[in-house]
DNA sequence: TATGCCATGTAAGTCGTTACATGATTAG
DNA sequence: CTAATCATGTAACGACTTACATGGCATA
């Protein structure tokens, strides 16, 4: 049901479209979740009927139709209940870390390789949260603008705060597969060269 | 395709069948993958079928039959490069990260309820995924033990070494979520404060 | 003889991926 | 006029969840 609250997240800051919110979803420099317009259209029309959010048909020109959804009440009511409220933790599933475990059935520079293309993709989207959440933090991306406008100005600072804070975590937790596939390449080296030292 | 190669992973340590594989991934002390026992099933047959894993009948008593699957020359052959080669990571999508990040939303009491109850859980899973690690480095685990009957005596250590480190990576992501989670803690209380200054 | 473990299945439904498909509008 | 962008869909498939379902074996 993530995709849902996701939605609603996006939708409390302002009403979209489905084509902006698969703009969102679906950008580059990721966010928290992540979907594919061809989920995200069903789905709209699913959380319309379930009074989530509600549409509004626009027209541009004279044929090109769109849907503005603005959030309800309801659907207001539903994200905070969500928000507030402890979940289950998904099971653990990690495929790169599940790919290590077998690293010993390889030859050392094969998954060395593996581990530098890992690093390189944690760091990429280290950069990406890291501009993000100081874009927060100034206040200047323009989800976050229309967001404090329906707030107190005394608590824009905090909101922000918190907002950057969330992507500091993703970083922290970036970091740490990082750092941990650095130590990865050094154990490689090691028991190579231990390796080569006993034959 | 995870589920499939984590089944040959366990499977190149030694022949299973579908309810050892069962409790294996279905473990309370959680392993790298997890899958209830409705798709360990089906996904046996279909490796079977597909030549990666052999299965072996055998009868207990008089009616009960188990499968008891072992690898194949070409299971072996596909795990070892789908381990070799790196592989698109997965799209983001953490459901604990898209609620933080509506944190604002909702009275800081509950906020911090929600993560504390998310800090417990991180630190669960690093006492399993500690002692799991710590039993691999001494080399006490059952299915170790069997895996390195086929490697040669002088690669055990470094066998150990690399498996363990695997969950050290584990306990190394969980323990930055957890340390994020405290510091948004105190970073609710701060708030918390100024706000109740402000008023 | 009853409880717990061994052992294997099916089925319905949700979530997500990938590919196919269509057409309007705008800016250069 | 043509390419990029706006805008919205469908369909098939695969992965995962949850629930339902069955029966044998061992031991107390």
């Amino acid at each position: 049901m993530s995709l849902q609250h996701a939605l609603l997240g996006v939708l409390e800051a302002r009403p979209m479209n489905g084509y902006e919110l698969t703009r969102f979803f679906e950008a580059a420099p990721r966010w928290v979740w992540s979907a594919p317009h061809s989920q995200i259209y069903p789905t709209l029309r699913q959380m319309e009927q379930a009074g989530l959010i509600e549409g509004q048909q626009e027209i541009r020109g004279t044929k090109l139709r769109r849907m503005v959804y603005s959030i309800t009440e309801r659907g207001l009511e539903e994200l905070r209940t969500w928000v507030g409220s402890g979940h289950a933790a998904p099971p653990v599933r990690d495929a790169f870390f599940l790919q290590a475990l077998f690293f010993d059935m390889v030859e050392p520079e094969r998954a060395a390789s593996v581990l530098g293309t890992y690093i390189a993709e944690q760091e990429k989207l280290i950069a990406e949260w890291r501009a993000h959440s100081e874009a927060l933090l100034a206040k200047e991306t323009d989800l976050l603008k229309e967001r404090l406008k329906n707030r107190p100005v005394a608590e824009h600072d905090r909101i922000a705060k918190l907002k950057a804070h969330v992507f500091a975590g993703q970083i922290a937790v970036a970091q740490a597969r990082a750092d941990w596939a650095r130590e990865s390449l050094r154990l490689l080296a090691e028991d190579g060269a231990a390796g080569r030292e006993d034959a």
